[in-house]
RNA sequence: UCCUCGGUAGCUCAGUUGGCAGAGCGGGUGGCUGUUAACCACUUUGUCGGGGGUUCGAGUCCCUCCCGAGGAGCCA
């Protein structure tokens, strides 16, 4: 590889140096040109001087539109007045592809277009940031359940029915059979707990509900550790150091990319051990203590969450919640049957729920009932049955969705920003 | 599905009481040796979301349909 990488400059000044990239801007100043370059890893500025090169290069540095890719040969230097502290003094430019008119203007775009432009929209400096953000918090979520003994086990995108009754599901046709696609891989990872202790899944999870709030995608990834004989307290150290973990690497990391995103970096610098663990009930006592009265029995909304999240500096996990408004695979408190030992936790600054999870019912009799319960098709669940016939043990999980921890994490308001080609009700293009 | 807001130039928007379709940005042309969303001058750009109606005359008023956004419900 015989050209340089914008990140890189600040190793070769004095020296010639290639870049490639694509002129993120241009200003002209008559015997001057200033191209703004951008080349994935960062953005620099080269300085055209008419006396340094070709009439020709010179002219063409005019003419280049926005976006247009371009080689620039020159020689690197320190100067603060460009973008990254380091500048490029331009002894030659090719032009590679000279672009149409670019239709995204470093101005404010409505959603509607910049939704419509994503595949353009990704190439600007705060998509960028979020994409490097988002990877960074991938690797650390595995490097992270690797070093605490977890094995990666990928849970099947189609599935044969419901993981959960309720929800709606993407239906697809297989050969002829329907099938759906699959809104978490949890029970295949209840599987995968008894064959290897702890495991997880990293994948996407589909959903066909009509959310059309900031919270919802109808596309999303979810992490799914799953290990046998957890209990609740346990998975929620575990979420809990999880969360911890990835706040400090993406601040270790990625605090330039946060700087981009014009994030309050001391808002994450207090997430620390230990989040406040509230019960339900504890949890409708603070609510009424501010005004909002919810009869016991019924689920926190969307605004709930938000006022308990905003109750502290760090995130919140809410447990012991009533068992009717859990999944039917929810295990139960045995002193208070009537409570489910699930558990949600709600990042701060209004971000609302990031993870949930729980123990699971082990018990086969129970588990059976619960079926029936919910009036689901017991012979689907056969083989999730069978787990409770071979050796059943405790087993605990949860799931964290990646994008709500990312738009907490980057302190965006919609999810839709944290994810490369967002899927929504009502949109599948691009 | 419901509620609210919106749809005017490539983009962001203004458009008064119903009376010639506008601005800024972008594009084009010219000028400028240190610019930072550079600046200055000139110039270019329209199915006013679609259809129907009222009217001498509709971007504007009425009906209807379509599309988008925010939220609710539902959900992670």
């Amino acid at each position: 590889m015989n050209w340089t990488y914008i990140e890189d400059l600040g190793k070769h000044v004095g020296k010639e140096v290639e870049l490639r990239g694509w002129v993120h801007h241009r200003r002209s100043s008559g015997k001057l040109h200033f191209l703004v370059l951008r080349d994935g890893t960062g953005i620099s500025q080269a300085v055209i001087f008419k006396g340094d090169v070709s009439p020709e290069v010179f002219e063409l540095a005019d003419k280049l539109s926005l976006e247009s890719s371009v080689i620039v040969k020159g020689t690197v230097r320190e100067d603060q007045r460009s973008p990254g502290g380091f500048e490029i003094g331009v002894k030659d430019l090719i032009l590679v592809h000279q672009a149409e008119p670019y239709p995204i203007q470093p101005k404010e775009h409505g959603v509607d277009f910049l939704l419509t432009h994503r595949h353009l929209w990704l190439r600007s400096p705060k998509q960028t940031a979020l994409m490097r953000i988002r990877d960074e918090a991938i690797k650390a979520c595995r490097d992270f359940l690797d070093r605490r003994g977890f094995i990666m086990l990928d849970a099947p995108i189609f599935t044969p029915a419901a993981c959960e009754g309720t929800s709606t599901l993407f239906q697809t046709d297989y050969f002829g059979m329907p099938a759906y696609l699959t809104q978490s891989g949890q029970l295949y990872m209840e599987a995968g707990a008894f064959a290897l202790g702890r495991v997880y899944c990293f994948g996407p999870c589909f959903r066909a509900e009509k959310s059309k709030t900031r919270r919802h995608l109808t596309e999303f990834w979810m992490l799914e550790p799953e290990a046998a004989w957890y209990h609740l307290s346990d998975m929620m150290d575990l979420a809990e150091d999880l969360v911890c973990y990835l706040v400090e690497r993406v601040l270790e990391k990625k605090k330039r990319e946060l700087i981009i995103l014009e994030r309050d970096i001391s808002k994450l610098e207090q997430v620390r051990k230990p989040f406040p663990r509230i019960t339900y009930d504890e949890a409708l006592k603070i609510l009424e203590g501010k005004g909002i009265k919810i009869e016991w029995g019924n689920d926190l909304g969307g605004d709930e969450e938000t006022v308990m999240s905003l109750n502290y500096d760090r995130p919140v996990m809410i447990h012991h919640y009533p068992s009717q408004i859990k999944a039917f695979y929810m295990a139960r408190d045995e002193q208070r049957p009537e409570l489910a030992l699930g558990v949600d936790m709600l990042a701060p600054e209004g971000h609302g729920e990031i993870v949930g999870g729980g123990e699971r019912e082990w018990r086969y009799e129970e588990l059976t009932r619960r079926i029936k319960e919910n009036n689901l098709p017991q012979e689907a669940f056969e083989w999730y049955l069978d787990l409770r016939r071979f050796g059943a043990a405790p087993h605990s999980g949860f799931g964290l969705g990646l994008e709500r921890t990312l738009a907490w994490i980057c302190g965006i308001h919609h999810i839709r920003e944290t994810i490369p080609f967002p899927r929504m009700l009502e949109r599948i293009y691009p």
